[in-house]
DNA sequence: CTGCTTGCAAAGGCTTTGCAGAACA
DNA sequence: TGTTCTGCAAAGCCTTTGCAAGCAG
């Protein structure tokens, strides 16, 4: 996980935006998460973290990746049975996933395209849209 | 988890067909699973299969739909963070998931239409696409 | 026989939780 | 000062694994 610096000032305007109190850790957390637009697990978020100094715990990392996922912040991805990963882009668009490396790429927006149903189950509302295409090296079974 | 009766012959050569040995435990396992379409979990079909009488164990479960994943026989779904649920039917179809009840749907095929990419990440090929719509009750947050 | 399968229990990895101390408003 | 947040360690859940006994061919 590359990180480069985000102004400080534009993550605190971010969090409160989202309903969000910011903390020490929560703004070390969202520099990290929005210096770039990314894919990463809960893992590689903590590990980036702490990388030059201790600066948040593991329960952290997962309380503040579940509240910025239910304001809204970033997005959860559902995608490999291992782990969760979590996008810092909320804007909808969809993924190639390759199993083998579990690495995310963003597709191009203009080269899908999804019709959505009509028809929904009973007295439901579509909340989210997932498009995983599942893509391997062809030598692989 | 419902199921009907599903004729042994069936079986065994959908089995024989797919390159797997017909033991005692993935014939019992396999006529839960093809009595009729449907979405489970791993302990979901072990509840099932050893209703009556204890039939198979964890492990087996296990291993014997990591084995019918590999072999065609199921398809793997990622939806859910805590658990993979499996497709009794491999055509390809998507799903309306709903979080709350864990609930997987069938979407109906003529509802919707995805167009794929052409361009794909360099050296990769498709391996499966995954179309999930996450529903939820109005009402929730 | 000889290798593949099964089952049990233990281990493993990711995530959540309980609770005390710290930070915040 | 009352509430929220953090951190540690322990627990929890789903899944995998090690290994001995069982079965298939």
């Amino acid at each position: 996980m590359k990180t480069t610096k985000a102004p400080a000032d534009h993550v605190l305007d971010l969090l409160r935006a989202h309903g969000v109190t910011p903390t020490t850790q929560r703004v070390t957390l969202a520099r990290t998460i929005f210096s770039r637009a990314q894919h990463f697990s809960a893992d590689q978020l903590l590990a980036e973290t702490n990388k030059d100094a201790k600066l948040v715990s593991k329960a952290t990392v997962y309380n503040t990746l579940e509240l910025f996922a239910r304001k809204g912040l970033v997005r959860q991805l559902v995608v490999d049975p291992s782990k969760v990963f979590y996008d810092s882009s909320t804007r909808p668009h969809f993924h190639f996933y390759n199993p083998e490396t579990q690495e995310l790429t963003d597709l191009d927006p203009d080269e899908v395209q999804v019709k959505l149903p009509n028809t929904l189950p009973p007295g439901m509302e579509i909340d989210n849209v997932d498009v995983i295409i599942q893509v391997r090296s062809p030598s692989s079974p």
